[in-house]
DNA sequence: CCATGAATAGTAACAGTTCTCATTATCGTT
DNA sequence: AACGATAATGAGAACTGTTACTATTCATGG
């Protein structure tokens, strides 16, 4: 679990992520089985979102790509993972925030990689007031937010 | 330009945009041609990010699909367009912010929309301070950043 | 008004994603 | 443990948003 460092929020720890996946999947009445079982391992084993073809490479092929696409499909409708639209329509996926804790992105302009970032509660608290002043503004019912801070990462700047 | 309400820092006036435009691009040694003023018109008058296929639709067929998208790439290229990555692969552009000003988006989740939303220079200062300490901890070098928010729109909440 | 080069329109090619369906694996029952 | 019912998989075809190509049209400078 190389998700979002600087965490003492971490809701699930990887040792029980199985439990916790495979709980998701039993209540709506779904199997857990080895394709499932790789791709969620191997996006807990990520430091950022992944594309079903980057799973599909990182799983050096195991799972066909047409597998990987309605895993992630099915992962996301039950609420384990998350789609993350990036650069030219990709699609990438990471594991929801009830499991790998909540996070924003760093997203380098340069080489286009995305790394995720915990945050320490009191910049969290400050992002969430300011998210529910916007909202209310705008007669919005706000159920989240996504914070990406583009810039240079470390190894391109 | 339904682009942000509550701002007071609109950057270029409507009635300035063509001549804004029309210098980036002769900086650039290409043209203001028809195509291109239907675009950025559609845009401006848009309340948020279009899809080729929509500024197509928008533009009811008058420039050919093949011609928006290379049109976009090119206004891209010149800085007047900014590309937003949404839902299933579709690339959506707006006016770049140093023409419509810097502002949010209101993403619902229930129909997908996507709305601008301007905000008052004190948040703003805010979101860039901890965007700032959060960036700092990462040795990330930002250059922008973008705050999302999700929930229900009032039609659809 | 003509010549030169850029911009366009239409079509073909492409890539990521979704769909289809025969095959295989899984679970509950006997 | 074997069976039957049902879900999940694998391989490829099909679909959709996007890009590339090329002949034609348009705009600008002489």
């Amino acid at each position: 679990m190389a998700g979002a460092p600087y965490l003492g929020e971490m809701t699930v720890t990887n040792s029980k992520l199985d439990k916790a996946v495979e709980a998701s999947l039993e209540a709506a009445g779904q199997r857990y089985t080895r394709a499932r079982r790789a791709v969620v391992g191997t996006l807990a084993g990520a430091d950022g979102p992944l594309s079903a073809g980057e799973l599909h490479a990182r799983m050096s092929g195991s799972v066909p790509l047409s597998s990987v696409y309605r895993t992630v499909g099915v992962l996301e409708e039950v609420g384990i993972l998350v789609p993350h639209f990036g650069v030219k329509g990709l699609t990438r996926y990471e594991l929801a925030e009830w499991i790998s804790g909540h996070h924003h992105h760093l997203v380098c302009v340069e080489c286009g990689n995305v790394d995720d970032v915990g945050i320490p509660a009191d910049l969290e608290a400050t992002i969430r007031e300011v998210v529910g002043a916007i909202a209310a503004r705008a007669s919005f019912d706000p159920v989240g937010h996504v914070l990406e801070i583009e810039g240079r990462c470390s190894r391109c700047s």
